[in-house]
DNA sequence: ATCCATGCAAAGCCTTTGCACCCGA
DNA sequence: TCGGGTGCAAAGGCTTTGCATGGAT
């Protein structure tokens, strides 16, 4: 655990607006100005592989990440890309009684809700 | 309908591998030696705008497209990243009794499963 | 003749990677 | 001293876009 890595988890935990690589360099810049923008993808990479942080790989165009590791969803916003950790009792049921569907050896799911924020609403 | 268009559609809609761009490329290709790979990628975001195909955008790295664009899930191997339509039945009930959380307005979500592929597991 | 989609190529965006340096153990 | 993580910059992969051409109505 560099002073590096450090920081970003706890740049990264202050906030609860999913930031992107960009995003947490920028503001890990702030404490460490000298920090690298591949520093930061290299040390994201390894916190999410840790299982520390979680690595949101839907909208696809950007990667987000979460401070937040346990296990819970999100609900992205369709206009403007915003995400928000959904509420609890904000959940699903996923049924799948085998846990093999066509060979396949069935391991997680990943889901996300899709809606419009309340900005975008106006 | 421009024949470019017709023909990737038609490609798409032959097979059942969620090609991403640039297979589809390669697929239709051997029809319309001329066609350029902007002009894939263009109609294949249009086709998904008008609800014809379907855009999987999960994995992230690289964009999916399904011919059939009725509402069904995905199974995807967290080894070679493969993708195949879950059977019927395989299924989620989704709870949000209501609509909104947060100020969000719900629309919909966005849904995978993730496993071992047949080949992976040997 | 007009208009829009195409082909081509360049640019764009995000991310990854090679390499030498530096810092801590 | 040694090894791994870092900063920097370049490369990489996929996707989008500008522009002139060309085909269809």
């Amino acid at each position: 655990m560099t002073r590096q890595r450090k920081v970003i988890l706890e740049e990264l935990r202050k906030v609860d607006t999913h930031p992107g690589a960009d995003e947490v360099y920028a503001m890990v810049r702030k404490r460490l100005p000298r920090i690298s923008l591949g520093t930061v993808y290299r040390n994201l990479e390894i916190l999410s592989e840790t299982g520390e942080i979680q690595k949101l790989e839907f909208g696809c165009n950007l990667k987000r990440f979460d401070g937040i590791a346990r296990d819970h969803y999100h609900i992205r916003c369709l206009h403007c890309d915003r995400v928000i950790d959904a509420p609890t009792g904000f959940d699903l049921i996923v049924k799948h009684e085998s846990k093999t569907a066509n060979g396949f050896k069935i391991i997680g799911h990943r889901l996300e809700f899709l809606g419009i924020c309340p900005d975008c609403l106006k």
